[in-house]
RNA sequence: GGCUGCGUAGCAAAAUGGUUAUGCAGUGGCCUGCAAAGCCAUCUACGGCGGUUCGAUUCCGCCCGCAGCCUCCA
């Protein structure tokens, strides 16, 4: 039985489907007009992790997750780069995609982008307006007037006279209260604009999220993700104007996500303190970043360092290491004990790590069972890799990931030849000489072990 | 000021009202020409103070410390 974290209501729940055997999923995606950071690889590798987890259970699952692709800081972006707003955003997708298909992450079902919602925000602002849950600002703006929701404040439990508005931003004297948000704004001279009843301007930042995931998955669905910094205002604001706008409730179920920290600060933009995507995979595997991903739980901080990042190669390595030399017989049954326990785990508010250690039990088990128990070598290994695959790890071949990615064949050619020097010198009794080759490979990062059949593989450490 | 959440061994990270997490690192052993990998064994814990309980790291209260949100942010 599957239980999730609901912010809503603070609490693990039984997971109800509103539609039994199927699954409706929006996870706010990125504002493109940089490149995704490793909390963005977060928020991609988690809720990839849950999407493929409820596949596995069998659910029919619709996965949303958007594109903003205007807003100020893109507009801002673009006019600083000289460059056309939409090739700036082609150009970011872009990127992202490749982000994301380096991380394993499967594309969502959907992938919706603001530019081209905006009939449908126009349509949802038009209600809003209607209902008098919105109005026109002494500036134009169409604002949402949150006095008039009375639910405001659910699920991030803030209490509107508590919010302290205006104390790190000067008030908006266009609104009526400090704590109304933009529908509509109106666009300034050679601002990218689409014409609506209040005039030329693009939609506000909240809106487009109500607009699109009720398009996309109708008026009431299951569950709604993001970062937990969207919680508020953002995901406050979905709620105020779809429901408002509805009139029915918006989502069962809300999931947050913990940030990556660096140097225990949150990993942000405006900080400055973050490693880009790219960036990190110049160094390190793509597993692995999904490995130190899954490493802590999705709701836990996650603490971004180079060390972090070492040991969870070392980790991954390990578990190549016991599919090192195993072969997996495509239909072998999963051993019904650790799928029991790793589904079991993930159950649990999809909790990786125990999952994680569930498969490093299974490695244990395999590594014994290959000197002991040749019999069950198949059913073991088999197991490994597909529970691992749940998680989108494991899924290469063992002598690929350890010996590296990136570096040429040559090296690798090389690699071999001094390989089979020693061997020579071993055969011959001549340790000092094979001594040194494998000193010499060391220095390269090249760790060799030995087998007992007198062959010799290698890794990059 | 208001609202969240967190504080576990050298590091990372889970679960749990009484029994082994797991990975890395350390120590001892097996294996090996020596290593590496692997296997076996083993040392380091639950921020502080009270309360509930036969028993609390686990539940409750208070305190201390940390992070996040209350502006855009995943």
């Amino acid at each position: 039985m599957l239980k999730i974290y609901n912010t809503l209501t603070r609490k693990k729940e039984l997971f109800q489907p509103l539609v039994a055997g199927k699954v409706g999923l929006y996870v706010c995606g990125m504002t493109v007009y940089d490149y995704c950071h490793i909390g963005h690889a977060r928020v991609m590798v988690v809720f990839d992790t849950v999407a493929r987890y409820f596949r596995y259970l069998n659910y029919e699952l619709t996965y949303v997750r958007n594109i903003t692709d205007i807003d100020d800081k893109i507009i801002k972006r673009a006019f600083e780069n000289g460059e056309e707003y939409g090739r700036l955003t082609e150009r970011f997708i872009d990127a992202m995609h490749e982000d994301e298909r380096a991380l394993s992450v499967l594309p969502p079902d959907i992938e919706p982008r603001a530019t081209q919602s905006i009939n449908d925000i126009i349509t949802m602002i038009k209600t809003l307006v209607a209902k008098e849950l919105a109005y026109v600002g002494t500036n134009g703006d169409v604002f949402y007037a949150v006095n008039n929701f009375k639910d405001y404040g659910q699920l991030s439990g803030k209490n509107l006279d508590d919010l302290q508005a205006g104390e790190r931003v000067d008030v908006d004297l266009a609104k009526r209260n400090p704590m109304d948000f933009v529908l509509w704004k109106m666009a300034k001279t050679n601002e990218p604009a689409w014409d609506s009843p209040w005039g030329s301007g693009r939609p506000g930042w909240h809106i487009e999220c109500s607009a699109m995931s009720t398009c996309c998955l109708g008026n009431h669905f299951d569950i709604h993700g993001g970062g937990m910094d969207l919680q508020f205002p953002h995901h406050e604001n979905e709620i105020a104007q779809s429901e408002g706008a509805t009139g029915e409730k918006f989502v069962n179920l809300w999931m947050h996500n913990g940030f990556v920290r660096v140097d225990d600060e949150k990993m942000s933009k405006s900080l400055g303190n973050f490693f880009t995507v790219r960036e990190v995979l110049k160094q390190y595997q793509p597993e692995i970043i999904r490995f130190f991903i899954l490493s802590s739980h999705y709701r836990s901080p996650l603490n971004y360092s180079d060390e972090q990042l070492n040991d969870a190669g070392t980790a991954l390595t390990r578990l190549y290491t016991a599919l090192r030399g195993v072969n997996i017989v495509a239909d072998e049954i999963v051993d019904e004990t650790y799928k029991t326990r790793f589904e079991q785990a993930m159950n649990d508010d999809f909790n990786t790590p125990v999952g994680l250690a569930v498969l490093f039990d299974l490695a244990r088990d395999l590594n014994k069972a290959k000197s002991n128990d040749p019999e069950k070598i198949s059913i073991l290994a088999t197991s490994l890799r597909q529970l691992a695959g749940l998680l989108g790890i494991l899924q290469n071949d063992p002598d690929a990931f350890m010996k590296g990615s990136g570096d040429n064949e040559s090296d690798d050619g090389k690699i071999e030849q001094q390989i089979q020097e020693r061997l020579n010198a071993k055969i011959a009794k001549e340790w000092l000489l094979a001594d040194k080759i494998r000193n010499e490979l060391k220095e390269q990062g090249v760790i060799l072990e030995d087998s007992p059949d007198g062959t010799t593989s290698w890794r990059r450490d």
